[in-house]
DNA sequence: TTTTATTGTTTATTATAACATACAAATGTA
DNA sequence: TACATTTGTATGTTATAATAAACAATAAAA
């Protein structure tokens, strides 16, 4: 047996084990053989990296969790009308952050409530950004080229390209901001 | 073929190609045979993970270098009306997945009508759930403490809670479903 | 208490990873 | 130029990954 199998063996009996699952339900959540992840726990057998995939897919971790080596329940609800806005253009332009970034977190969330005829440009920044349309139709203008989202539509894109929110229609769009932040940032 | 063979493929290749190794001179350097690290290359076999683990140490480069997609300035545009539901309970309560779960990132986005009258139980799950009003009003129970949700408010807790989703209203209500998973794995 | 379901382990079978070897084409050397 | 070496590909064989099914022990349900 290899240490890359042990390791990867440990790992996958703890979050088992933190999870109270049985092999059978880990069996049916990833969709790999109950007897082949007892060989793999038990370090019998070294797991191909689709079947390893398929595990930590069906787990919803990081393969790179099974590699290496905290959970607080809080609810929080959150009013955003006594939010101070983060960015206020004279009440054209608003932003809340409603779910702030936090260092062992990755991501952010942001509403934004922009007034017919004003856009914004927003200066490149890392992460990837989701547009999640509240009400209205919003005029996205990446590097150059535009998309138009309505209510059924949501568009993702890397922040690194130059972009710019624009309210080309005749009433208030609504919108929330998600960025996520890949781990290594090159 | 798995998306995951074709990206180590791809991984596999550059490196050997940028680094003007043969084959054969992998082969020597990992102790990994040629005709393998071909198929490998050709994405014609998914390796097991301690044949990629000697790959890595023996071109001395950490085992995540195989399993990084490349970086690419991707726009992706989604329109929800085309999407078929994930969950349909007679068209009263629907579910989309709008950014479905990546094992390499770690969160996935819904959204969710909910007629009036109808409510849905959440089985107990792992992460933690950011719930965005689009339109209507939400009543959200969380291990038996109820909370209402207007358009102006957003809320956040531990998935790990019982949780179900109420519209008590005379009308829709339409929200997004923001699931976050922690890398746990204490 | 009896019956049923679940759990991890074991066994046998199938699919495929991984190898050794051969081969044709390309490259390098004398 | 002729010969040798290297390169990536193809083929067949061996080892092992991955599965389905069976099993015994334990837990849960009736």
């Amino acid at each position: 047996m290899e240490p890359i199998e042990e390791i990867i063996a440990n790992n996958l009996v703890n979050l088992r084990k933190k999870r109270g699952l049985s092999l059978d339900k880990v069996a049916d959540l990833t969709g790999v053989s109950k007897a082949m992840l007892a060989q793999i726990e038990k370090g019998k057998s070294s797991p191909t990296v689709t079947t390893l995939w398929k595990i930590a897919n069906g787990l919803q971790v990081s393969f790179s969790v099974f590699m290496k080596e905290a959970v607080k329940p809080q609810i929080e609800k959150i009013n955003i009308n006594q939010l101070p806005p983060v960015i206020d253009n004279n009440g054209n332009y608003l932003v809340y952050s409603i779910f702030p970034y936090h260092p062992e977190k990755k991501f952010e969330i942001f509403t934004v409530d922009l007034k017919p005829g004003y856009s914004h440009i927003s200066e490149k920044h890392l992460g990837e950004e989701y547009i999640l349309i509240k009400s209205g139709e919003l005029t996205i203008d990446i590097h150059g080229k535009e998309f138009v989202l309505t209510t059924n539509e949501t568009i993702n894109f890397s922040s690194s390209a130059e972009h710019s929110y624009i309210n080309s229609s005749k009433e208030l769009v609504s919108f929330y901001i998600f960025i996520y932040y890949p781990d290594d940032i090159h």
